[in-house]
DNA sequence: TAGATTGTTAATCGATTAACAATC
DNA sequence: TAGATTGTTAATCGATTAACAATC
């Protein structure tokens, strides 16, 4: 199915962009686009529509375009939405909470399968269908249940020692929330860090200087 | 102190890292480093952390490097964090709670001063120092207060709605957290999109392709 | 002064856009 | 068949890296 096994991050990142649209288009009954029409939508060039698609296969069809279905999925094959990767919660505060009821994993690639937290206060609280559980037994519990992927939601004096333990403990991925840059070029551990904090920041910078925003966005 | 109003965004995008990298050092009581240190310790090179900065001035010196502390509270210029722009939120669910209390948003450019939701469940809420009031006076709040940027933690299906009517009211920046885009070539109108259902699937991929991560990533 | 490291210009690399022949 | 639109190659644009003279 795929072409390149090198495909660049910019054209990664785009992907679940164009599976919400495909989702939108395809929930409003629209069978078939041009990469011309989505483009418009999206604000990109057809062009680059079409470079993306082809970094995984032709499918479209000259003279047609796409159909919203059958791109839908492909895209969501590529993505790899239908794996059960088992993942683990680390910190159950305000923002873990959140993170746990908020998001669809299922839909995603990824099962929610224990929450954990080290304050008194919260283990053992309800969230979902889950009980939170002391980070004393995070260790046993991943060698029971061998979970590939950990959410980092705790303070960020703590990321660094966590995820190395995590790592020896079989961690493939982390999705990270807190300020610490977990190192992006890990042998062969995937890592998004989300650092909200710095996108607020960068709305801070936009505002100040919004005068210039309408040239430079694209 | 801007040498070139036109900085590109990759370069802007690095400015609240390098603002954290150095925070980090200046707590640890480091006084000076050098472009090349630095570039080490953050996975960059040296040379893009010496265009970066040099997008806004000079603000080292020959034969030294950079004074820490004072670049530092350069970069926090650049960026605007002592600004106190006026923020209100748009819905106090899980979301929006953990939004609320978990960001520092005085340090970051922000004065948050009003929370708001329209579940009868959920107004009249504390979160923090704060009471979550009705999105009904939403629009006379907006009045009399004039915040002038809103953050989104809103179901997506009423994003697009929200947002034009939110313009209408005088906001200029929007930190979205729904699924919808909120068009980033908006006249005159800042926009961060965080979109955490993104990165998940984003995340997905990576864990995926695992064995191609090593070349991929710089 | 000599050594270090910047600021800045030039070279390279990669990503986006344009063009067009292939084909449904 | 004619028209539309893809897949793909070539051209352009922009961002990153390298190099080095300026200078602390």
């Amino acid at each position: 199915m795929k072409k390149n096994e090198q495909v660049s991050t910019p054209v990664i990142k785009r992907l679940p962009r164009y599976h919400r649209y495909l989702e939108e288009l395809k929930r409003q009954g629209v069978v078939r686009i041009s990469s011309k029409e989505l483009s418009a939508r999206m604000g990109l060039t057809a062009s680059q529509i079409r470079q993306d698609l082809n970094c995984f296969g032709g499918f479209g069809q000259q003279g047609y375009g796409y159909n919203i279905e059958q791109l839908y999925n492909e895209i969501g094959n590529i993505l790899g939405l239908s794996s059960k990767f088992k993942a683990v919660l680390i910190g159950a505060g305000n923002l873990g909470h959140a993170v746990a009821t908020h998001l669809r994993f299922e839909d995603r690639g990824f099962d929610l399968i224990g929450i954990f937290d080290n304050n008194p206060n919260v283990i053992g609280q309800q969230i979902g269908n889950k009980t939170v559980l002391d980070s004393d037994i995070l260790e046993e519990f991943c060698k029971e249940h061998n979970p590939s992927v950990a959410i980092l939601c705790i303070p960020s004096e703590f990321a660094d020692t966590t995820a190395k333990k995590l790592v020896s403990l079989g961690i493939k991925g982390f999705w990270n929330f807190t300020q610490y840059d977990i190192a992006t070029n890990y042998k062969g551990i995937a890592v998004e860090n989300v650092h909200l904090g710095d996108s607020l920041m960068t709305l801070c910078y936009q505002i100040n200087n919004i005068d210039n925003l309408d040239e430079e966005s694209k």
